[in-house]
RNA sequence: GCCCGGAUGAUGAAACAGGUAGACAUACCGGACUUAAAAUCCGGAGCCGCAAGGCGUGCGGGUUCGACUCCCGCUCCGGGCACCA
């Protein structure tokens, strides 16, 4: 058979992906004898609609797999759906279609669709979370953590929509207002389900400092989420005798500034202020109006600073004097206390406050050469490691931490207070008043309370047929589901009809693909298997850095300590890859409004430079605005459907352009002519084995005997690139810079004389090297050539190649020669020159001469085989 | 508001550990081939300057023989902020 001259996509990916099906090159098997590679890519939402930074993702993903599995060890690279969630319900809403209806017709869709990407998928692990075989496990693990005591119940603040009589979610507030009925929301306290995250935290605030593996910022972010605190927990006592807890507890890092307090402000859910606002109306109308609005904190922590005070005082802890006790807007309930102890004199917030509302502004800390003014702020106002205590009585010259100390144990001695380790870091409410869930696995019954379902009843199943109306969940009109009896007493009893946060599923499925088939248990041995020091690569967007991941990582502690496995940290090496974005452009009609146009339907004018001038639309010709570079999404309508790019190149191209165009953790600019590029060079490459194979050349080279000079450079510069791309594969995980070096090697092999039978025997050599290099990327093309240039070979069990160091050596160097600094010429010399030799060739060079302009060298600095630098 | 990133030619980017700034590609300009176009191949090009040379990695300072890279202070853009996934 002959190769065939032409590169036709279409054939060879539809030939190669019915030969990896044939020959079950994806699947995943448990065995001895190599290193194991589990290679994950978080799971999508079931949208409908592939979108690029799916393609990216899976494509990061497959790359790496294809990679490990070249080098060879045991690869596993799964599949699933992350498919419970709002949008489900929301087009439940629009279509008239139920949730789960809508669901498996995406699964379906999204399937079809990533087939033609040739992932190198083990598909027979796929699942997904609205399958109860799935989610059983989920509420399997929830009864036990509950009878543990890991969850359990307390009232949560829930965004209320009064109109539509529903609980919506941040997203679904848009200022302060629901987006459908457009009502005023309020905060409202319903009972809800907690995991008890705080009692890993210091096990998960640890746990970063084991993970070499995952980028520096990722792991900052998750530390500061955590937010471990050491400070004071301290007490004001209430000057009134009415409130019944004499206590105000308050918690504060910067006790040695305690001195300075002058009010105290508590929440408004605190309740010192429903207590004080009882026979108060104007206090009760201003706790009223701090209720309204959504409880997201970036709103909280935006909106204007306001207070009122409760008409109550507190005595001091260590002077007894009298402190007014305020009710203000940004006190948090859910952190500390509720309450916390103002100091305006040394805290931003504090000080503004103080002089809106004229309170007193007292000095407690200084900074030596720096004035104190009630005026404005200074940033040293708040420095705590510059500052000593002034106007503190017994404290004064004291730094921060003796101040601490000597205040705590003053504190302590008086019984008001005790130094304590406080953690930003909450328990994370999983209910939530929706359908498309996870059925919350509890009974209440009127006797026994809240009992958990036995496992001989699960799974609770979630009724599939139902209406979705959008005010509250159907399961609460759903008598046939939430009537039933006591498990414990046999008395009837009320079904729990809150399901849980879909971020529950997502904190384990990736345990599950070990063993996605077992009916008799959450997890099993193969997770040990698979998972053993933590899945190898995880790859997925930087969005998730903090919630996501750390669910995860408390998630695998949980069933840890529930024995089911033997593995803390999940993740072992982390990718955060970055956005897929494109330029948007739009037209604005009559009433100002923006229509915006694909850019799939402009074409873009540009200047005799090359700069853009200017687009217009296909259809018209007609000039259209040009807009900002924002992610492809549906509401700009700059996406791009991957399916119509593989149709016209094929997937390869895709993939390859995907993968050169920026590094896979930066934002990936979406370019019409790049994607041409990828095409132009797989072309190139396959007209080169074209050609050569029609040499008739079998037989590569294997050494540098009987090649000339220029094809021993071109050799080495193969066996360069070996390394440099195994470097940026696995060790680098960047993708461009090994695609250019190929590049780069294949623009030096055309400059080479190769038509002589050792040059011959080196096309070999150097096409088998390319073609394996680029196989985890384009990997249909790869089979494709490689097949032409080793008959009878599968490059899908091929190894990576392997730089020869033999190929590596070099006579003579070449170094860059500075004076002052700046570049002003260079030298060859021997590679093996020592340090003498290179200063002294570098000072005899005629630029060095020239720049130094006669005058003696002060200094001569030599960086082996980088440069030389003469100062003068 | 708080936490975390990013900014380099016309464009996407490279420079991996402080050591040749702009590799590789795209767009553009010129040439070859062609009846012509496409495709392909060859060449050019950071900016200023005839040149010598000077300037140049968001802005302002600093450290260093040497800074895209480290430090301090800003600006703008992006991600997250616990019920979007």
């Amino acid at each position: 058979m002959f190769m065939q001259e032409k590169y036709i996509p279409a054939e060879i990916e539809r030939a190669a992906q019915d030969h990896w099906r044939a020959t079950a090159a994806d699947r995943a098997v448990e065995v001895g004898g190599k290193p194991k590679y589990y290679c994950l890519s978080m799971f999508p939402y079931p949208s409908g609609w592939l979108h690029m930074g799916h393609v990216r993702n899976y494509t990061i993903g497959d790359v790496l797999a294809r990679y490990h599995r070249m080098l060879g060890e045991n690869v596993l690279q799964p599949m699933g759906w992350d498919a419970f969630g709002m949008p489900a319900e929301n087009a439940a809403l629009v279509n008239q279609t139920p949730p789960a209806h809508w669901t498996r017709q995406n699964i379906d869709g999204m399937k079809q669709q990533l087939q033609p990407l040739g992932l190198s998928i083990d598909w027979q692990r796929e699942l997904a979370t609205c399958a109860p075989d799935y989610y059983r496990w989920e509420q399997w693990l929830f009864t036990r953590l509950f009878e543990k005591g890991l969850i359990y119940k307390k009232q949560g603040t829930v965004n209320w929509d009064p109109v539509d009589q529903t609980v919506l979610a941040n997203e679904q507030v848009i200022d302060g207002h629901g987006w459908r009925s457009g009502a005023l929301i309020e905060k409202r306290e319903i009972p809800m389900y907690y995991m008890k995250i705080t009692a890993y935290a210091e096990e998960l605030l640890a746990g970063l400092e084991t993970l070499t593996g995952w980028p520096e910022e990722v792991r900052l972010m998750q530390k500061n989420w955590i937010g471990k605190s050491v400070g004071v927990r301290l007490a004001f006592v209430l000057a009134e005798e009415t409130y019944p807890e004499q206590k105000l507890w308050v918690f504060t890092t910067r006790a040695d500034t305690l001195m300075g307090v002058t009010f105290v402000a508590v929440a408004a859910e605190h309740p010192l202020a429903t207590h004080a606002a009882k026979d108060n109306p104007a206090l009760a109308a201003f706790i009223a109006e701090c209720k309204k609005g959504s409880v997201a904190e970036a709103d909280f922590a935006t909106m204007e600073k306001k207070g009122m005070p409760t008409g109550l005082f507190a005595r001091h802890p260590l002077t007894g004097e009298k402190i007014p006790v305020w009710v203000g807007n940004y006190v948090l309930m859910g952190y500390g206390e509720g309450a916390v102890m103002a100091v305006p004199a040394h805290d931003e917030r504090d000080f503004a406050f103080a002089q809106k509302y004229s309170l007193p502004i007292k000095q407690v800390i200084g900074v030596t050469n720096e004035a104190f003014s009630v005026d404005h702020w200074q940033e040293w106002y708040g420095d705590k490691h510059r500052a000593v205590c002034v106007n503190s009585g017994k404290y004064d010259g004291l730094a921060h931490a003796e101040a601490v100390e000597a205040i705590a144990a003053d504190l302590a001695l008086a019984g008001l207070g005790e130094k304590e380790v406080q953690w930003r870091l909450r328990d994370w409410g999983v209910s939530r008043q929706r359908y498309w869930g996870c059925p919350i696995p509890i009974v209440h019954c009127e006797d026994c309370g809240d009992v958990p379902v036995p496992d001989d009843q699960l799974p609770v199943v979630l009724p599939e047929n139902v209406t979705i109306t959008g005010a509250g969940s159907p399961l609460s009109r759903m008598p046939e589901f939430f009537e039933t009896v006591c498990p414990k007493c046999g008395k009837p009893a009320r079904r729990e009809t809150d399901t849980l946060d879909t971020f529950v599923e997502s904190s384990w499925y990736f345990l599950r693909y070990a063993c996605p088939d077992n009916d008799g248990a959450m997890l099993d041995e193969r997770v040990d298997y698979w998972c053993a020091g933590g899945i190898d690569q995880y790859i997925g967007g930087i969005e998730h850095a903090i919630l996501h991941l750390l669910y995860a990582r408390f998630f695998t502690r949980l069933v840890r300590d529930a024995g089911l496995i033997h593995l803390s940290e999940p993740f072992k090496n982390l990718l955060t890859q970055g956005m897929v974005v494109a330029p948007t452009f739009y037209r604005l009609d009559a009433g100002g409004k923006k229509h915006w146009i694909n850019p799939a339907e402009v074409e873009v004018k540009t200047d005799e430079h090359g700069r853009p001038v200017g687009a217009t639309a296909k259809a018209d010709g007609q000039p259209v605005s040009i807009g900002g570079i924002e992610k492809m999404s549906k509401s700009k309508n700059n996406g791009i459907a991957p399916q119509t790019l593989i149709d016209r190149y094929g997937a390869d191209t895709v993939r390859l352009f995907m993968m050169f165009a920026s590094p896979p953790e930066q934002s990936l600019e979406w370019s019409d002519a790049g994607v041409e590029g990828a095409f132009r060079f797989l072309r190139r490459v396959w007209k080169l084995a074209y050609a050569h194979v029609g040499r008739g050349v079998t037989a590569a080279n294997s050494g540098n005997a009987g090649l000339t000079e220029e094809q021993k450079s071109l050799r080495r510069k193969l066996h360069q690139t070996i390394g440099k791309v195994r470097n940026d594969y696995g060790r680098r995980l960047q993708f461009n810079t090994a695609i250019a070096a190929i590049m780069e090697l294949l623009n030096a092999c055309d400059r080479t004389d190769l038509s002589d039978d050792a040059g011959g025997a080196l096309a070999q050599e150097l096409l088998e090297a390319v073609v394996l290099m680029l196989f985890p990327i384009v990997p249909h093309i790869g089979q494709a050539l490689y097949a032409e240039l080793k008959p009878g070979v599968d490059a899908a069990r091929a190894a990576f190649p392997q730089a020869d160091p033999a190929a590596l050596a070099q006579d003579e160097i070449e170094l860059m020669i500075q004076v002052g600094g700046k570049l002003r010429g260079q030298i060859r010399i021997p590679a093996n020159a020592d340090a003498a030799a290179i200063e002294a060739a570098a000072l005899a060079t005629k630029a060095a001469r020239k720049f130094m302009d006669g005058k003696p060298a002060k200094k001569v600095i030599v960086v082996p085989g980088r440069l030389v630098n003469i100062v003068v």
